[in-house]
DNA sequence: CATGAATGAGATTTCATTCAT
DNA sequence: GATGAATGAAATCTCATTCAT
């Protein structure tokens, strides 16, 4: 592993710990096994570093999002998968997924230019919005669906990760969940 | 305003601006207009500031929902007013709401007792449990079942709060939202 | 007991248990039972307390020590009782006496004046040049005298408290040791 | 001269002159030429660099001591250049001696493990025992015996430090107590 | 006399960042 | 690129002292 992905490695699992203040740039260079100075050389700033990293795994996730995607089905299917998607990435990535969720409650968050947000949501909306013109889904703000979905995704994570569940557990109360949701959306 | 109050105040504003890091116990004390000695005579040290804070909005929000509950009604409507109390809380203090959210993702949570949580989720589990005694919500976990309830209403907050909306627009789409929940877990 | 004593007795405890520097003047008032400000009623600044306190303990062992030394006897009982006198009063008061000893190395010593401290040393040295004029004590400048017999009581001191004598065994390695000094100097 | 080692110097000049409160650690910072952080990349903590110089001193001294005490001599010349050794290597580094005797009356000096204390202590309770066995010196506790040694060097210091004395005269005096000493101990 | 809330100067310590090697 | 010693601004917290009541 190079050095860069040492550094990027030893962040987050250092700022999913103990926060972004609670974690200094000498703990992570260390935890790298890098000098001090090395980290400035891959990232300007401390901040340029959690941008980065959160740039990153939202890159990331999108593409896993992206590339399990059922195309060519029927919209539920389509839908389905791509939540299932979001959910599955975020059970088999949790450090980056608390990371995500602290960085959002974080002032670093408000610097983002909206642009670079709009475009991560802008499939999931475009998504919702093929469902109601092909009259499946309810005719409501495709922001409104798009948030009560987002949400229910992060209360099923929620609920499985308080819990030790059996795979078998785990796709059986993903199935119903799913489709309750599609239920009241429909 | 006594200086308790002040400190309380100007905490609240920054820390929601600035998070936690972000603002100095120094920036408190001059925008609340005491010394800066004198937030540590209320306060041990900051972090108690901070858990302060937080306990007081979490006891705040559950006297106000405990206050706006139906009691003596049926279940379907116990339940909503319930909800509708927290989201429309949130919505009239949602510095106080933000700062809770901020809470929840620092490490300053996990030093909360556990104990102390429940507390606060114990009332709602109860409802929920109730109604599926009754035999009027589905037969699934309650923790599940108060997490996607939870959700549904972080998600109707957040669409809420990135729109403009008239009184009417406002109680229309949450009449809606709340049937499309209802309507899901029953 | 009135409020000053309370503050000078708490004052001892607290300053031969945490330094000097350790100990708040906010402590002491409240281990004396008075307010904050009351302390300072009584003695202008901490340092005044300070003071105050070593200058009535060098008082009080100087009183003890006068009184318990044998006036017309022969040299040689008059400088045992007067050495005998202070090292049982440094044993009775131990919290006074260590007090003593931690104000010595301070930098409040330092800012005594000379003529107060020379005053407590005049009549040990007047003794001792009444031993060398009527040819019992070595021909020695006092002040050097006055230093070994000084730092014997230390030594004999430093040794009885860390050991758990009886009346009996402390009575003997008094006499021995001044028996010891004496034959030293004579 | 190093970093550390102007911190060192300019610590102990500052802790002798203004004792360890009244010095702060940005003053040594200054004195000693460096920033403010330096001194905490060298000295964790100001205790760390207050027990640092303490032993430091300590070994200091044993070292010149055993170095300087008479091996394969009668026992009376081994006790003899052992505290004539400690005397004159305090005569020649006052302010490290009194840097010491500050530190002992201090409560950093109650965190020393014992082990570290006795260590030093050791081999000059083997050489009264040695005496003691020899039949050289009186067969008394060596603890005692050892505690009037130590305070008879402690009462010549203060003696020949409060007065300017030529080196004949110095000699004089210090061959003169000794062989008092040794007089009272044998 | 007594109180104790309020003060604010000052102390220790941390840490992101730089830069000479 | 890599290093890590050095920096110094800034943050939290303490505490002697004051003063209105």
């Amino acid at each position: 592993m190079n050095k860069r992905d040492s550094i990027i490695k030893a962040a987050l699992n250092l700022f999913v710990e103990n926060g972004f203040h609670g974690t200094a740039t000498s703990k992570i260079a260390q935890e790298a096994g890098v000098a001090n100075g090395t980290l400035f050389q891959y990232f300007k700033t401390k901040e340029e570093l959690i941008v980065t990293l959160y740039t990153n795994f939202k890159e990331e996730l999108a593409l896993y999002v992206a590339n399990n995607t059922a195309v060519d089905a029927n919209i539920k299917d389509t839908i389905k998968t791509n939540i299932l998607a979001s959910l599955y990435w975020a059970l088999d990535n949790r450090e980056k997924f608390r990371f995500m969720q602290q960085f959002h409650t974080s002032p670093y968050h408000g610097q983002l230019e909206l642009e670079t947000l709009r475009k991560y949501e802008e499939p999931h909306l475009q998504l919702i919005q093929q469902g109601i013109n092909e009259g499946a889904i309810k005719p409501l703000p495709v922001d409104l669906l798009y948030a009560l979905m987002l949400n229910q995704v992060f209360g099923l994570y929620q609920f499985m990760t308080s819990k030790e569940l059996s795979k078998t557990e785990q796709s059986e109360v993903v199935e119903t969940t799913f489709e309750m949701l599609w239920g009241m959306i429909t």
